[in-house]
DNA sequence: TCTGGGGTCCTAGGACCC
DNA sequence: TCTGGGGTCCTAGGACCC
């Protein structure tokens, strides 16, 4: 504990954050106890994978989430490497999400394995903040057998430091024990957060820690000297503000119940990357099946379709589509995302391939769309048989106009194209063609 | 050594409307 | 003939988080 007085009210440190220890790593051990003790790691393969989640066994060694499972390997030979099974993550994930409930319905889902709580409303109870940390987290041993840390703070910022000080560390590739539970009081925040290098803020990454760092600010120390239009001239309106405050330990996110979806996306990075169309078409139309699916599980249609292309040089780009009315069918979004597709020089090999959708509406708010089921008795049928066509054609000519809209957006570069492969790239085209609006469009 | 897949948010420019 | 300013939406790219 971090504090002398580690017992303060809940106006002090209204905020508490759980963060699960090697979540997926630990769900593997318990799903099959001769793991237990063993270098465990949830990640992708050696080739072209990194690591999602690795055990303190494998931490001794240095293995980090993130890294390149080849360097994990390489590190660790005998490491024990699993593929993941999200859907059991998932469902230890709503169990964490449910003991967490039992306590305050004002927490905010981070991932499947941390929280933030707000323990304002517990006032009425009489509750300690210090006794709700410790409840949770015992629960959360003795029921679903997970270690986690604990932090709790006047606000997010601090909260998610405490919880990471909370855990164990690796020190010279020797496992020390962390205290479980951290207090930050805020007569002592401040100096603790200036010892600290700027990457360990929120929202300070790779890319604003070198660009800190040129210019000298290594340290929240450091930040918290400087202006907050100084920050605002060289990281812009929004960081520049973000990093004043979080220099001072200030942070004024509230804790957000139950955010909305904004998007849903399915990437995949091959093991052989793929060559030309035709083979970005067959994978763009997998992930538009994945898509399409969820979009259905959730009962909404996405107006707008994107589709992610890495190049093996690691080149990215994005190409989207938005149009008036939304879609949740995998033919339409294959059909979109392929004629994007048909946009982008794809001469070069290409390691990654995503399919994306966004700008959602839920289905009964859109005022195109396909019709689904039939009614019971044979005349329905034949009444919603008609709508049904009659919808059907409504929405595939509107779909057809988004696509052409595709087609005239870029429609420049296909005439150069077209121009520069002479005949046969006439040939090309129509090849194309059939793929857009084929018998499944 | 060589880099996943699920996402969110921000910026900047252009089109368009009033 | 030459000239606003604000607001919204879309696109593309980039940084970040777990």
């Amino acid at each position: 504990v971090l504090n002398s007085q580690p017992d303060l009210s809940l106006d002090q440190v209204p905020i508490l954050h759980i963060d699960l220890d090697s979540f997926f790593a630990s769900v593997e051990v318990l799903d099959d106890p001769t793991l237990r003790g063993k270098p465990v790691c949830v990640g992708g393969p050696s080739e072209r994978g990194v690591i999602a989640s690795a055990s303190y066994e494998a931490r001794q060694f240095g293995v980090r989430s993130g890294m390149p499972s080849s360097w994990a390997l390489r590190l660790c030979p005998e490491i024990v490497l699993l593929p993941g099974r999200f859907w059991r993550y998932e469902e230890y994930s709503e169990k964490f999400h449910g003991i967490v409930a039992d306590v305050t319905p004002n927490y905010e889902e981070i991932g499947l394995d941390e929280v933030f709580c707000d323990l304002r409303g517990l006032h009425l109870l009489g509750r300690r903040p210090l006794e709700v940390a410790t409840q949770l987290r015992g629960r959360i041993q003795s029921e679903l057998n997970l270690a986690c840390g604990v932090g709790l703070a006047r606000n997010k910022l601090f909260g998610k430091l405490a919880s990471k000080r909370s855990k164990p560390r690796v020190v010279d590739g020797q496992l020390v024990a962390g205290p479980g539970v951290v207090v930050v009081d805020r007569a002592t925040e401040i100096e603790w957060l200036n010892e600290l290098p700027v990457g360990a803020l929120w929202g300070v990454g790779p890319a604003t820690t070198r660009h800190l760092e040129n210019l000298g600010l290594s340290m929240v120390r450091d930040l918290a000297r400087v202006d907050e239009s100084t920050l605002i001239a060289h990281f812009g309106e929004s960081l520049g503000t973000m990093l004043a405050a979080y220099a001072r330990g200030e942070d004024a996110r509230e804790v957000e119940v139950d955010r909305a979806a904004k998007s849903i996306g399915r990437d995949e990075t091959f093991g052989q990357s793929l060559v030309g169309l035709d083979q970005a078409v067959v994978a763009a139309r997998a992930h538009a099946g994945i898509v399409a699916r969820t979009l259905r599980d959730r009962q909404l249609m996405a107006r707008t379709i994107s589709v992610k292309i890495r190049f093996d040089d690691w080149d990215d780009l994005t190409r989207s589509q938005t149009m008036p009315f939304g879609v949740d069918d995998e033919d339409a979004i294959a059909s979109v995302a392929t004629a994007l597709l048909t946009t982008v020089d794809l001469s070069r090999s290409v390691r990654l391939l995503g399919v994306h959708v966004s700008n959602f509406m839920q289905r009964n708010e859109n005022t195109v769309q396909l019709a689904f089921g039939l009614g019971d008795s044979p005349t329905n049928v034949k009444v919603q048989a008609e709508i049904t066509s009659r919808e059907r054609q409504v929405a595939r000519e509107a779909l057809r106009e988004a696509i052409d809209e595709v087609r005239h957006r870029f429609g420049r570069d296909a005439v150069a194209v077209a121009a520069e492969l002479g005949d046969e790239g006439i040939e090309v085209r129509g090849q194309r063609d059939r793929d857009v609006f084929g018998p499944s469009a």
